[in-house]
DNA sequence: TCTTGACCTAAACTAAGGTTTAGGTAGTAC
DNA sequence: GTACTACCTAAACCTTAGTTTAGGTCAAGA
């Protein structure tokens, strides 16, 4: 089956200028053209796209994705190569998502925070607050959000 | 207490050049000078500071940022914008660890892969493996990861 | 044949988020 | 008094990740 940068455009919701984008990059190897130059895209540049997206989601620059393509376009010699590479992904994600949780915290605390100062009408109130005053779950938030800087 | 720009620079690991350019956007309202035109800052600085690592960390824009700071110079009239504000990051947060999640499983999915594939010496037979045929939670993983695509 | 639509390229442009540079001031140290 | 350090500004510059533009090709339909 072969598809045309149209239909690749429609099933991935990427702009047309951004898979050529992609490909000037060298983020797409083996992309073949037909007779008048048109790009024409089998199923295992639809998977290359499917790892592109998955990459870009952990914020994976351009030239670090191209050279995992060239990877996999080198066949099995490269294989540990890529191996390593998910696995360092992995850490890089589990942190980000652990960051993340703790800026959650951050955030549910300063929810509640500016719910209370609304309640109240002003901040003054909930701003002298003492962490034994708050509500369980919100103490913990509180503390953990804090915690780095108080070690400090 | 007073602190100067570089211990600013040393207390939060942010280039001084970047918190001039925060200060210039317009990120760090009320920040006074001394006689000489050195920035000054108080705790009430430090702490706009632990909330713009905190919106930078979730990838709000610098605009935003600012937007948000204005608010809080503005004082108690501002306290609903801040709540509803929050509680929009709050989702926002919560999708983007959604994704995370759904991104760690892709990668776990090609860490398996690649772990067998190594094993194998080459990625033919890992590549022909039926879903039945792989681990119970890689299989999950990998329907995991693949289904919006299939359901398209 | 003419036109229309989908495609192509190179290169300029954009936006965000800084960083660097060039030139200058203020206060302390010798 | 001059050297040194920390600070200042405006403006140019940089990088990333695209987007837009201007000009062109190709095949199909009226």
């Amino acid at each position: 089956m072969e598809y045309r940068i149209q239909e690749i455009s429609n099933m991935f919701h990427i702009p047309i200028s951004t898979i050529r984008y992609y490909d000037k990059q060298g983020l797409i190897p083996n992309l073949e053209r037909d007779h008048a130059g048109n790009r024409i895209f089998h199923e295992n540049h639809i998977e290359t796209l499917r790892v592109i997206e998955c990459l870009k989601r952990i914020d994976m620059p351009i030239k670090d994705i191209k050279e995992f393509m060239h990877w996999v376009a080198m066949g099995d010699e490269t294989i540990t190569k890529r191996k390593d590479m998910f696995f360092r992904q992995k850490k890089i994600v589990e942190k980000k998502i652990m960051e993340l949780q703790e800026t959650l915290n951050m955030i549910d605390f300063k929810c509640w925070y500016y719910t209370v100062a609304e309640e109240d009408q002003t901040e003054e109130k909930v701003k002298q607050m003492l962490p034994q005053d708050m509500p369980q779950e919100i103490r913990q938030k509180y503390f953990n959000s804090h915690k780095k800087k108080e070690s400090k």
